[in-house]
DNA sequence: TTCGTCATGTAATGGGTTACATGATTAC
DNA sequence: GTAATCATGTAACCCATTACATGACGAA
């Protein structure tokens, strides 16, 4: 997924509950972004332009005595489909660091097939960074100073947990796969 | 510390160690900003012309025979100064996201005061961040999926785990600080 | 001699932030 | 009435990545 096509699968997915205004999607976005690089309006405006022009979603400006108000944004039936295509997709750039927290943000509406395959993509991502971080700092152990071994170190454990967690969650993704079995899904599991 | 200084600070950092042509210079690089997100050249080599420009480096061409070939960089007496001073800067934008890591990899070539300063400042801005994490999680308790919950949960507790990570290195800088006392440091420690 | 890696560099492009400008609404 | 927050939007700027182009050097 490029960088675009995650900012629009954040917004579509937003909207997908519910039409909002630029300035409270915004706030929402916080909650699927992270707290913190929220995005700035100069981003989110042009974005919803977009989206507009493209036909995903509809505006609906506001009544006669206000000149200037709420815009609020509402999903299009293509709109829906688009998100749905979005959601679809199991590629590989779905496990990138850019993509992958959007993409759980939405993975009750993903189906479990692509779930699982967007976790096992993401942890033998973060196992090749292990392996490129343990090799760092097998070669850093004699020429460093401390500090960067400390901060290697505690990077490495980072990655070291993040795998254990996503291990976690394939389990309990596979767990419910055979316990609830999804009709109509081909098995073309990868890795 | 702007983005731009923090390039500038690991670049010159690196040279004043040895002196390094670009190719080698951006491995390195990748040691200390991390094995990924290592930069393009099309980042350091315009890089490397300010630095040039600025004086704060040297260039040293391949001799006769050789049409083209490594172009080696060296920290010149500006260069040293202007890094001693990017290394002395413990203000707040020393503990951002894209400073830290960097600032941490010279720890051994930064004053105990400023190293403090910088893991103290470091921390109350992840405790900062949890807080906002905290609220957030709250938020969503009741109103998010399982999915999206587990991803907030495993963010909060990462976080938590690097404040208790400063903690321990704040614990070891003051331990040696008061271990080997050092000179000419007039203390307005803050926080 | 050809492939892979070393090595330098530029131009186009993309995409986000900052700063700015404006106006509506709410609370005091 | 006035300050704070809500709300929309634009333009300038920054800066990194991508793709491309060139060429040296060593090994097979």
């Amino acid at each position: 997924m490029a960088r675009r096509d995650v900012l629009d699968l954040a917004v579509l997915g937003l909207l997908h509950d519910a039409p909002l205004h630029g300035y409270e999607l915004r706030k929402r976005l916080a909650g699927v972004l992270g707290p913190f690089r929220a995005l700035s309006y100069g981003t989110l405006y042009p974005c919803l332009r977009q989206l507009l022009e493209r036909g995903w979603v509809s505006e609906q400006h506001p009544v006669a005595p206000v000149r200037r108000g709420r815009i609020v944004y509402q999903l299009s039936a293509a709109g829906k489909e688009h998100f749905e295509a979005l959601v679809a997709d199991g590629g590989p750039t779905t496990w990138d660091d850019e993509s992958f927290g959007v993409r759980l943000a939405f993975f009750a509406r993903t189906q479990s097939s692509v779930r699982l395959r967007i976790l096992e993509g993401r942890r033998s991502r973060l196992e090749e960074r292990l392996e490129a971080l343990g090799a760092a700092l097998a070669r850093s152990r004699e020429r460093a100073d401390a500090y960067t071994l400390e901060l290697q170190r505690h990077g490495l454990e980072s990655v070291q947990r993040e795998v254990r967690w996503l291990g976690e969650l394939i389990n309990a993704e596979q767990a419910s796969r055979t316990t609830d079995p999804l009709p109509r899904q081909t098995d073309h599991t990868p890795t």
